[in-house]
DNA sequence: CTTGCAAACTAAACACTGTTCAGTATATTT
DNA sequence: AAATATACTGAACAGTGTTTAGTTTGCAAG
């Protein structure tokens, strides 16, 4: 009786064939230049085979998505063992930025691109609510300590995620082309500097 | 010799009038949706056409994202006059978040899409940095109000702006999915209002 | 061992996309 | 009136996501 088990260890391995082929490519070449056939070649099936394991191209990103909030998560897990709550806010902000930068095309996916999200029915973003909860854990902590004003965690850890977001967004959107290539990146960091300084003094 | 002029003019309209049928389209059916042929049948005319009067389609999406500027620096306009650099500032802030609210796919083409970034050369989006230097400006009045600590003007715009910037691109590219739709823009207004309390006191 | 069935897979097609190019029609100049 | 330059287009190319009809394969029951 350990066929119908065996078949469906097959289909979830197949699953991650078609899915480590499609974040090969995709952090290789980037999202516009990656389709479904291209995946289909790399792991020499037929586009419509990729069609038996997902939906759609955009449930396909969406599965690629949650592998990039794995790996992001991975990458967090030695942050949160950080004691001083501030300490720990400005270090999480500054993973998230580096995490842009180094995987450009992961993190359009989690945050930018708006396909993995189509899939999705109205309120369950599920990835998102988990890394926002974390985020408001740490606030929350941050106005135990008096580091913060009393207030609610939930506005001011928007307040904080979209500020630091916008960094991001407009340097992998190349909306800071108005600045030098080598300026960019030290701006963004003076300007995240800042922004830890004043939500400091003043939030 | 006023044929070769008449003939310059003509060629202008005709450019106008491929940028009024995309802007059109694009503001009602979105960028995904709209394709050089449904341009070209809206103005009765042959694909290739419009290929004699811009290189690429990312070239009239960059003539397009030049149009929202251009609507955007009007909307903008009233704002200037103000008296307080502060107010002017939070008013600025607030009428971008709006403009994004208002504009959906116009800001997108103008701040998140890749598209239009394709056709300018490294370091010349000369719409951005129009916009980036108002922004300058009015932190420096703030700085020579006292409102402000004295600092680098350009690194505090620019942490201005990604703050700002972040709630757009978040809510617009269905990042804040984790909340109820009703609650979502109450939620960004809090925040933004709270990012303009934090930095009035400790920026 | 063979038959029957279900699961896995694919070739080919559909309806699109951006873009190019040879060829035609129109307008201007000689 | 002939030659030339300009404006425009039909048709094609090479690609896209997706669907469907049909084939191959592996397992179960008779």
């Amino acid at each position: 009786m350990g066929i119908v088990e065996r078949k469906e260890r097959e289909r979830e391995e197949m699953r991650k064939l078609i899915l480590g082929a499609a974040q090969r490519l995709f952090i290789a070449n980037g999202y516009e230049k990656v389709s479904i056939r291209n995946i289909a070649d790399e792991i020499e099936y037929s586009p419509a085979t990729i069609y038996l394991y997902f939906k759609d191209k955009n449930e396909l990103l969406y599965a690629l998505h949650r592998l990039g909030f794995q790996k992001m998560v991975d990458e967090f897990q030695p942050i949160l063992t950080l004691t001083d709550p501030f300490e720990k806010l400005v270090a999480m902000g500054r993973a998230y930025i580096q995490f842009a930068i180094d995987n450009p095309e992961l993190f359009d996916l989690m945050f930018i691109m708006t396909a993995p999200m189509e899939t999705l029915e109205k309120q369950d973003w599920e990835e998102g609510d988990r890394a926002f909860n974390l985020l408001m854990l740490v606030v929350q902590e941050c106005i135990d300590a008096n580091v913060f004003r009393k207030q609610d965690p939930q506005v001011a850890a928007m307040m904080i995620w979209s500020s630091i977001h916008g960094y991001t967004a407009l340097f992998l959107r190349k909306r800071m082309h108005m600045f030098p290539e080598c300026d960019r990146q030290q701006i963004m960091e003076d300007a995240f500097q800042l922004f830890c300084d004043t939500i400091r003094r003043g939030l």
